[in-house]
DNA sequence: GTGTTGATTGAACGACCGTAGAATGAAGGG
DNA sequence: CCCTTCATTCTACGGTCGTTCAATCAACAC
C-alpha cells in the first residue's frame, strides 16, 4: 500500500512531475494548438521550470509527440475492434458507435492533434496515420467501386462533427447528446456505406433553381 | 486603352503593390495559417520590404482581415441567394449546389480563414460570422423540432469535406470530382433536411440484410 | 558518512517576430 | 522649377521563443 503521507521516492516524484507536465501540455495543445502553446507556459501550469521540461522531453516536438499519445486504456477510437470486418452495414454501425463514444468525451490528446493538424506538419501526419487504417478498413467493407470515396466522406463527416463540437463549439452540435447526433447520422452512414439510395430519388432532373416566387 | 508600355501612375503602382501583397498574404495564410505566416515572408514573396506592409496595413491582424475578405465577385459561397427560403428539400439541394461550387475552386481567402480558425480567434470569429446566417437559414427551412441540430450537422459535413479536400488533402476526397461528391452526399442532405428516415428498420440487431424493397 | 546520482532551478544566448521611425528618392501639383 | 507628397527601404527596438548550461541540493547507494 502506498502511504499517502509517506515521502515519495525519487522515481515516484519524477513520474509524478512528468505526468503533470504531460497533462498541462495536453490541455494547452488541445486549447491553443502547437504554435501558441509555449514551453514556458506549460511549465508554469505544471508548476515547474521551463528547463525541466526540456530536460525531460528534449524538444517541443518530442513533448507534443508524448502529449499526443493516447492513454493505453483509450484505443484510437474505434480501431480494429468491431470495425475490422463485416458487412458494410455493420461497419457503418460500428463507425457510429465509435463516434458516439468520442462524442461524450474525446480524449484531450486527440483534441491536441486535431487542434494543431491544420498548422503543424507533425500533427497532420499523426492525424493521417490514425485515420488511414480506419479509412482502408471502411473501404474494404464497401462493395461499390467508389468505396474509397465513400469511406473518405464518412471520415470527413466524423471529423467535421468532432471539430465543430469540440474545437469550434458551433451551434447545437456543442451540447447535443451523442445519441441524438448518431441517430440523425445513422441514415447518412448507412446510405454511404451500403450504396442504396433510400428515398425514391429526389433528383433535380431539370434545373431546380427555377424559383418564380421570389417572395420572402 | 491603358498603354502597357506607359509608366504607371503613382496610384496605379500603389494599388498594384498592395494587391501583390494581398495575394501573397492570402496564399501564405491559406497554406501556413495565421501564426506561421510572417510579415517578412509575405513582403519577400511580394517583392517588397516588410516595413511597407506595415505602412499599408498597419497591423498583421489588419493584413489578415484584408486577405480574408472575399473578392467581390465571389459571394460567401451560397449565401442568401437561393438558400434564403424554400422547402427543406430545396434548401438541401441549394446547399449541395453551393458545396459543388466550393469543391471546384474554393477561394484562397476562405482557405486562409479555414486554415487559421482552430488557432486564431479572429479567424474563428470570421468563420462563425460566415456560418451563422447560413445556419439559421437552414434551420428555418427544416420543419422538425431538432432543426437546429440538423442544420449544424449539415454545416459540419460541408466543412468537414472542404477541410479534408483542401487542407488535409486526405484520401480520394482530394481529387474526386465535385459532382461525384455531391451525388453521394445528396441522400444524406435530403435525409437530414427532410426529417424522413428512409428505411424504417435499419438497426444492425441481426445480420438480416432483408431490405424493404423500393416501393414505387 | 561519504560520494554519486539526478531532480530542479535560474540565467543567458541566439534567433525570429511584429512594429516604429528615420532616411531616400522619384512623382506630381503649383 | 520648387516644394510637397508618398512609395519604398533600412535600421533598430523590445519582446518572446526554444534551447543550453552551470549551479544547487536532496535522495540514494555503499
Amino acid at each position: 500500500m502506498t502511504d499517502p503521507s509517506a515521502k515519495p521516492t525519487r522515481a515516484q516524484q519524477r513520474r509524478r512531475t512528468e505526468e503533470g507536465i504531460l497533462a498541462a501540455a495536453r490541455q494547452m495543445f488541445a486549447e491553443l494548438g502547437y504554435d501558441r502553446t509555449t514551453i514556458r507556459a506549460v511549465a508554469a501550469t505544471a508548476g515547474v521550470d521551463a528547463g525541466l521540461v526540456m530536460h525531460y522531453f528534449g524538444t517541443k516536438d518530442e513533448l507534443f509527440a508524448r502529449a499526443a499519445e493516447l492513454p493505453a486504456d483509450e484505443p484510437p477510437s474505434g480501431t480494429a475492434d468491431e470495425l475490422s470486418s463485416g458487412t458494410a452495414e455493420q461497419v457503418a454501425e460500428a463507425l457510429l458507435t465509435s463516434l458516439a463514444k468520442r462524442l461524450d468525451g474525446e480524449p484531450v490528446a486527440s483534441l491536441a492533434v486535431l487542434r494543431s493538424m491544420l498548422t503543424n506538419n507533425d500533427a497532420a501526419n499523426r492525424y493521417r496515420a490514425a485515420a488511414e487504417p480506419q479509412l482502408s478498413q471502411i473501404t474494404a467493407a464497401i462493395p461499390t467501386a467508389d468505396a474509397e470515396l465513400r469511406a473518405s466522406l464518412l471520415s470527413a463527416i466524423v471529423h467535421g462533427v468532432i471539430i465543430e463540437r469540440y474545437l469550434l463549439r458551433l451551434g447545437r452540435l456543442a451540447d447535443a447528446s451523442p445519441d441524438q447526433i448518431i441517430d440523425l447520422l445513422r441514415p447518412c452512414f448507412q446510405t454511404l456505406a451500403t450504396a442504396q439510395t433510400p428515398p425514391p430519388a429526389n433528383r433535380p432532373a431539370t434545373d431546380s433553381r427555377a424559383r418564380p416566387d421570389s417572395h420572402r
